[in-house]
RNA sequence: GCCCCUGUAGCUCAACUGGCAGAGCAGCGGACUCUUAAUCCGAAGGUUCCAGGUUCGAUUCCUGGCGGGGGCACCA
């Protein structure tokens, strides 16, 4: 059957040729979008007709009728407009062509006059029509869409031709990340490119992916954060800096975890850790202003901002800063969580995922994290054991994590000092000891608030998703 | 890696307790000059994911594999 189909279509498409048609041809130029033209005719009343002439290209979704009217619809990426093809006007041999050796699926370009149908709806009369690409598949069902979750992600091409709610969301999802760029050169901030190829990754504590470049016979790294390039750039003075690009992580996928996803993250010199969550608050709700949230999710009001320490209290009972030992801290959660063979950070981290973290559903800052947590982060000005952290959730998962960025050349070296010991314990996650780092801090770091913002998870929680696979393009998936 | 669910026509979905695998859309032939999930008539379209097993008989039950979804684990 499905060769049947195929070969139907190409015996229409040697048809075509055989006519003397090219069924791709170079271009076909001055197309206006279906949307100006409906907005251009909103005003005519039913079964009104004008000489106002309009070209449009897109792919033929629908056709009714096979006599000597006919309607087709057609979809550009800014909306769907009827077609209107009368035998009295195109002419026998070309009624027929359109009906018989265009399929729906072609892509197809329109000259027509725009009317309103006596059943009251916009539509192009066809004056002209040309065979812009020929489908030699058949496109998705025209009613149910693609429905298939598999086919969706695997073939995002045919869930955006048959799923307007698809291309909806990836425009959606551009439009934030240009409001994102827009808003921070708005604030003097600028957007610089740090290396995916990394002789030594840092700046989050992730398995990487290992590459090889054969010139210099060496292992080179993709990047699992752009922080520590980003804070070079704050040495060297540009004192503003943001980067919107891809990590890559080398760990489990999940509805949350994509190896490859976006993220934004930008340093402010002279901020801390308070100032640069007011930056993200705003930020992040301008964008929602600008791209609408179709969500529960209200990004409009004040971020809720709670320490970590009273949220975990608060969900649990356990107050880690009293357990400041493996051994006591393990008493204190009892049998809520398993123990065993983890360390006191990773507890810390356990009562913050499983008791805390779903309940964070509207924007919640959850300040000031332990510093076993966090090797790149700047111990809290008054409250020992802690430093000066915060991470932004909502829809009960992280969207973004920020420090008032460690900035003593000496303590920094302690720190990589103590991932390194981690490391040689076996922890295949600790970060590796980056000498050229410290040594920009010795240079001088000024005082800096830096922020790493997932776009992904934002785009699911402004489009109430629930899988980062829906707001990837072409998502990670098994051979 | 583990657990649960799942895989049927190009697409969307049916198929009772194990008894000839069906419909809509699309496609094909035909009718139709205001349709819009167009309508009407007709003919067609299947390796039921794969490999085994049980059975007179398997889409259905069992085992294994592969793909997908969800959860756990892992993870910013």
């Amino acid at each position: 059957m499905a060769d049947e189909l195929l070969a139907v279509r190409r015996a229409k498409l040697e048809k075509l040729r055989a006519d003397g048609i090219d069924p791709f041809p170079h271009r076909f130029a001055g197309v206006e979008p279906v949307a100006a033209v409906l907005a251009a005719h909103e005003a005519l009343e039913a079964g009104q007709e004008t000489d106002a002439t309009h070209r449009v290209a897109g792919r033929l979704a629908a056709r009714r009728g096979q006599g000597r009217m006919a309607f087709l619809d057609l979809v550009d990426r800014s909306g769907r407009l009827q077609l209107q093809a009368r035998q009295d006007v195109l002419g026998d041999e070309l009624h027929e062509r359109l009906l018989t050796q265009v399929d729906l699926g072609d892509i197809i370009g329109v000259d027509g006059t725009a009317l309103r149908t006596k059943r009251g709806e916009i539509s192009l009369r066809i004056e002209r029509f040309t065979v812009l690409a020929k489908s030699l598949r058949p496109p998705p069902e025209k009613h149910h869409g693609l429905q298939d979750v598999e086919t969706r992600y695997r073939r995002r091409e045919l869930d955006l031709m048959a799923n307007e709610e698809a291309r909806e969301l990836f425009i959606a999802r551009a439009k934030v990340i240009t409001a994102i760029r827009s808003l921070l050169d708005g604030e003097n901030f600028i957007e610089v490119e740090t290396p995916i190829l990394q002789p030594l990754y840092g700046g989050a504590l992730a398995r990487p992916f290992t590459t090889h470049h054969n010139a210099l016979d060496r292992t080179l790294y993709l990047r699992i954060a752009t922080e520590l390039y980003l804070k070079r750039c704050i040495v060297g003075g540009l004192e503003r800096v943001y980067e919107i690009g891809k990590n890559f992580r080398n760990e489990g996928l999940s509805t949350k975890h994509n190896p490859e996803f976006t993220v934004l993250e930008f340093y402010e010199a002279y901020a801390d850790y308070n100032d640069v969550a007011d930056r993200l608050e705003s930020l992040v709700r301008s964008v929602a202003a600008q791209v609408g949230s179709t969500g529960r999710i209200d990004f409009e009001g004040p971020w809720r901002r709670v320490t970590l320490r009273a949220a975990i209290r608060d969900a649990t009972g356990v107050d880690f800063m009293e357990h400041r030992d493996r051994a006591g801290l393990v008493a204190a959660i009892g049998d809520r969580l398993p123990t065993g063979g983890r360390t006191w950070p990773q507890l810390v981290d356990d009562l913050l995922s499983s008791f805390v973290e779903p309940t964070l559903q509207q924007p919640t800052f959850l300040m000031d994290y332990p510093v076993e947590l966090s090797p790149l982060a700047k111990a809290h000005r008054s409250e020992p054991g802690l430093v000066e952290r915060w991470e932004a959730f909502c829809a009960g998962i992280e969207i973004a994590n920020a420090f008032t960025e460690l900035n003593d050349p000496d303590e920094q070296r302690a720190r990589f000092e103590a991932q390194a010991r981690l490391a040689a314990e076996g922890d295949e996650e600790a970060a590796p000891y980056d000498e050229v780092f410290v040594q920009a801090l010795e240079q001088g770091m000024p005082p800096t608030g830096g922020v790493g913002l997932g776009i992904d998870r934002l785009v699911m929680s402004l489009r109430d998703r629930s899988s980062i696979r829906e707001v990837v393009l072409f998502p990670a998936m098994r051979d």
